[in-house]
RNA sequence: GGACCCUUAGCUCAGUUGGUUAGAGCGUUUCCUUGACAUGGAAAAGGUCACUGGUUCGAGUCCAGUAGGGUCCACCA
């Protein structure tokens, strides 16, 4: 073995290891008979992305599941890929396009498109490189993305086929335009924000009785140009005779419009009038089609307003538009009042500007499978961990709407629909939609193209990503589908994804895999995936969503130059509990480096504390263990070791990943560091116990890089490799992790047997050690490695004590450790091995020293009287487990001895 | 307006079917460069588990309510 070097330095170790898995192929997903399948398959980065702490953070959760699965011997495939992010995507690129003065349409559609593909080929992998940055094991050799040409032959061939259900149709209906990007989004893709706006109270004057007004609000007077009525309540007595009267519009070409009546009219609000909009607002859009009235669209698509508006007004941007429109009134003398208002106003999510409610032709979705994609989640065929998101997900397929899936843009996947030359789109009747003579729906499109325009839009972008889990599998074409081994690693295991995206993708997938797979089969094998955990969102040290606007997120690659991949992923697993947001603090990250470090030294101490033995395998390691020389310590480090590893064991069964890492965390440093390794330093001193010794360190860090290795890959495969667990050639992932039994019967099959009452002896005496290195510290003695130490003890503590002098004397800190039959006025501890004495008599301040053993007598006292009461307690005794009341009853009794002891310390101080 | 979540040490958070004296990391104080590691070791200080009631022999844990914080959903102009 080469000598591992004095700290751990991630940067040569983590690439040299990359490569070496990369160049053997060592993530590929196969079919292997006789083996468990694993498989996960990406949630796909935009391909504009670069590598966020969200990303972080949800990629090592996965990389952690399909390595561990890996280690437990399935045969596990992780698909990576990449999503083409429509809208975000061209928005890159138009940006850029802009840089030179240019937009998409000095270029035309096909030639904008082939910069986008310029562009994807340039920098579109620059995510997909940082997660190797960061150790993902993906199988890179599947890569995918959402518009390649079998990917998007799944896309479009899924469009025809609902298409031909009856599934899709070609509206016309308010949408949510967003004037930036000028594309319909969908409901989801509208985030509300709370915006301090104006509220105008505006009087519309009767058409009939000049000088009689009807009052209402709005925070939308440059709407006012496409008003067509005034509504009121038909019980509202306010106005009991004013309906069917008219009005005129106070601003805009001048139009006398109708007073009418109608129940969606709220009583309460306002003036109980409203005015109504039917081209700006959805629900005016309802009244409007309710009562038969005209649509006055007074926008422009880029959210300008047009002549419709009127002299004043048209030409103008919307929101100046809407400051004039309050001037008018004011002019007019229309404008009652006006205050300053808050409410909430719809945003397109990706551009941050307000979206324009707005009516034009779209194509929708009528959303297939949505009763079985209910059940599949609350009969458990999906789980979600953790389980209430069930309720967020249930909730939304109850109340679901029509999905528009067309969109304004040019990079996506074109609609495949033909209208014939001359029909005009925009008058075609749902039965027209079906006339092939009319419109052609075809993956092929029609054999006589030139007769025939396509269809301009594109789909949205999760009219692809929906069919992620199959159409990463080759779906639909057969061939392919087999060559991707869908039978074999289809429904995935587990998905792991952000809740924020639980009806964009993850509700979507499940109805596209119950729709799309396997027709006619059960259910639970139609499912995309059988689990799904969903991460917290990781905020900043404020509590802030992180987001680039803020600056406040910091960059994962500057990080993993710092601590090291291993290090950020321990930290930020460790800093993530099941299901709540989470605050990054650098920190943790930093810890997550410092216990690769100690890793590394702990395996540096065991290389440079003998020769390697045969570490070749599991049971080589056990060959050399001899049970004959264990003493407490070497019983109780392994049994902790197999309580880990079950404990472990145990969180990757409930999703909960941090409680593995803590787990971890503490039986490493704590148990096996801070204690083993220290104690070890006495038992290689002598060859009696040497051999031995080195074959349970061997055997502890086997198991712990073993189950270490999902967590933090690079540094065990290192470890792994120095320590030599493993051929060279091979890597730590081609080992069986075995859980706690089987290695316990291995080991049994080897003679040992684990004495459990160790693993209590060794607590005793590592409280022993603790309060002896107090008992020095509280006399300024901490540093003093000459101080004797004297013991009362009884004979059964004593018989735990003396076999591990020599181990306690190095612990403590002590020159020797003397049993005395009694100390008189020494400085004490009292241990649950008796009692322990500064042989220092002369040197005690006794005012002190008495103090000291007042004040823990005091609080002794308070636990025995809460002892005391429970116990006397007649219900505790009668309803009280018997179990516990013994326990009760055992620590009242200990309890009682210590208080003995104390009180008897402080008599002889006089 | 509806649903869900959170409130535990100075900070950030664990706490798994209710059961000995409520834990961790960071920070703080004191001591230690002892031959794995100062990215380290030892010891210590620090909490009426938001509040009020209830259930129970027993509540950080279960129930109800209150206060504060957060997220999602919802067409109140």
């Amino acid at each position: 073995m080469a000598e591992i070097s004095k700290s751990y330095e991630p940067r040569d170790v983590e690439k040299k290891w990359y490569a070496a898995w990369q160049a053997a192929h060592a993530f590929a997903g196969k079919v292997a008979p006789g083996k468990e399948p694993y498989s996960i398959v990406i949630p796909p980065p935009n391909v504009t992305g670069v590598l966020t702490m969200g990303h972080v953070l949800n990629n090592t959760l996965q990389d952690i599941l399909v390595r561990r699965a890996r280690l437990e011997g399935k045969s596990a495939l992780w698909i990576p890929g990449t999503d083409h992010a429509g809208i975000a995507t061209q928005t890159v690129v138009e940006r850029e396009l802009r840089k030179q003065k240019q937009t998409r349409h000095d270029f035309g559609r096909e030639r904008f498109l082939e910069r986008v593909w310029e562009w994807r080929h340039e920098k579109g992998g620059i995510i997909l490189e940082q997660l190797r940055r960061l150790g993902a094991s993906c199988d890179w050799d599947r890569t995918q993305f959402t518009m390649d040409p079998h990917y998007s032959k799944a896309v479009l061939s899924v469009f025809v086929d609902l298409f031909g259900q009856g599934h899709i149709y070609r509206g016309k209906r308010m949408v949510n335009w967003c004037p930036v990007s000028l594309t319909a989004l969908s409901d989801e893709e509208v985030i509300m924000k709370p915006v301090n706006g104006t509220m105008y109270h505006v009087r519309y004057e009767r058409a009939d009785a000049p000088g009689q007004f009807i009052e209402v609000k709005t925070t939308r007077p440059e709407t006012i140009p496409g008003d067509v009525a005034i509504a009121v309540h038909p019980n509202d007595p306010r106005y009991a005779g004013w309906v069917g009267k008219k009005v005129r519009r106070p601003i805009g070409p001048s139009a006398e419009i109708p007073i009418i009546a109608d129940t969606a009219v709220d009583l309460e609000f306002g003036t109980g009038a409203l005015k109504i909009t039917p081209a700006h607002d959805k629900a005016d859009f309802e009244v409007g089609q309710r009562h038969n009235l005209p649509i006055i669209d007074v926008l422009n698509a880029n959210g300008t307003l047009n002549e419709l508006a009127g002299p004043g007004l048209a030409g103008l941007e919307r929101f100046a538009g809407r400051k004039k429109a309050g001037e008018l009134l004011k002019e007019r003398g229309a404008l009652v009042a006006e205050e300053p208002y808050a409410n909430n106003v719809g945003y397109s999510e990706r551009a941050d500007v307000p979206i324009e409610p707005r009516l034009t032709w779209q194509w929708w979705l009528r959303y297939p499978r949505i009763e079985e994609a209910k059940t599949a989640v609350r009969d458990g065929h999906i789980k979600f961990h953790p389980e209430r998101w069930s309720k967020v997900y249930l909730h939304w397929l109850e109340n679901i709407q029509d999905w528009c899936i067309s969109r304004q843009l040019w990079w996506g996947h074109r609609i495949p629909v033909w209208y014939r030359k001359g029909v005009d789109r925009d008058r075609l009747t749902e039965a027209d939609l079906r006339d092939s003579t009319k419109v052609h729906v075809s993956l092929e499109g029609p054999s006589d193209p030139e007769n025939w325009v396509q269809e301009d839009d594109v789909l949205d972008t999760w009219a692809s990503s929906w069919l992620w889990p199959f159409a990463t599998m080759g779906w639909p074409d057969t061939a392919a589908m087999e060559q991707a081994a869908i039978n074999y690693f289809y429904p995935t295991t587990t998905l792991v994804t952000g809740p924020d995206i639980i009806f964009f993708w993850v509700a979507r997938m499940i109805m596209a895999g119950l729709e799309f797979m396997r027709p006619g089969e059960p259910l639970e094998r139609r499912i995309p995936f059988k689990n799904v955990y969903f991460t917290g969102i990781i905020r900043d040290a404020q509590g802030r969503k992180m987001s680039k606007s803020l600056g406040n997120s910091p960059d994962p690659l500057v990080l993993i130059d710092k601590y090291g991949a291993d290090g950020l992923r321990f930290g930020i697993i460790s800093i993530a509990p099941q299901g709540q947001d989470i605050r990054f603090q650098e920190d943790r990250i930093e810890g997550g480096k410092n216990f690769c470090n100690k890793l590394w030294n702990a395996c540096r101490f065991r290389q440079i504390s003998g020769e390697a033995g045969d570490n070749s395998s599991l049971n080589a390691i056990l060959t050399r263990l001899e049970p004959a020389k264990f003493d407490a310590d070497d019983h109780a480090i392994l049994d902790r070791m197999l309580s880990t590893t079950r404990e472990v064991n145990r969180c990757f069964t409930e999703f909960e990943f941090s409680a593995a890492v803590q787990a971890l965390y503490a039986f490493f440093w704590n148990d096996f560091c801070d204690w083993y390794v220290e104690v070890s330093k006495s038992k290689l001193q002598s060859a009696d116990t040497k051999r031995n010794c080195l074959a349970i360190q061997d055997l502890v860090l086997r198991q712990t890089l073993l189950l270490l290795h999902p967590f933090i890959p690079f540094i065990t495969e290192e470890l792994w490799h120095q320590l030599g667990y493993g051929p060279e050639g091979h890597f730590i992932e081609e080992a069986r992790l075995e859980n706690a039994s089987q290695v316990a019967t291995t080991a049994h099959g080897r003679g040992l047997t684990l004495d459990r009452a160790a693993v209590a002896s060794v607590e005793r005496l590592k409280s022993f050690v603790s309060q002896a290195r107090a008992l020095k510290a509280e006399h300024n003695l901490a540093s003093r490695r000459d101080v004797k130490l004297l013991v009362t003890a009884t004979d059964a503590d004593w018989a735990v004590l003396e076999p591990n002098l020599t181990k306690l004397v190095r612990m403590a800190g002590a020159a020797e450790i003397t049993r005395r039959d009694r100390v008189d006025g020494a400085p004490a501890m009292v241990t649950p091995l008796g009692t322990v004495y500064l042989d220092l008599a002369s040197a005690v301040d006794v005012g002190a020293e008495k103090q000291r053993l007042q004040k823990e007598l005091e609080q002794l006292a308070k636990h025995i009287a809460g002892t005391e009461a429970r116990l006397a307690n007649k219900a505790f005794a009668d309803k009280a487990p018997a179990a516990v009341i013994d326990g009760a009853k055992k620590q009242l009794a200990e309890q009682h001895a210590k208080r003995t002891e104390l009180e008897r310390l402080l008599n002889a101080l006089g």
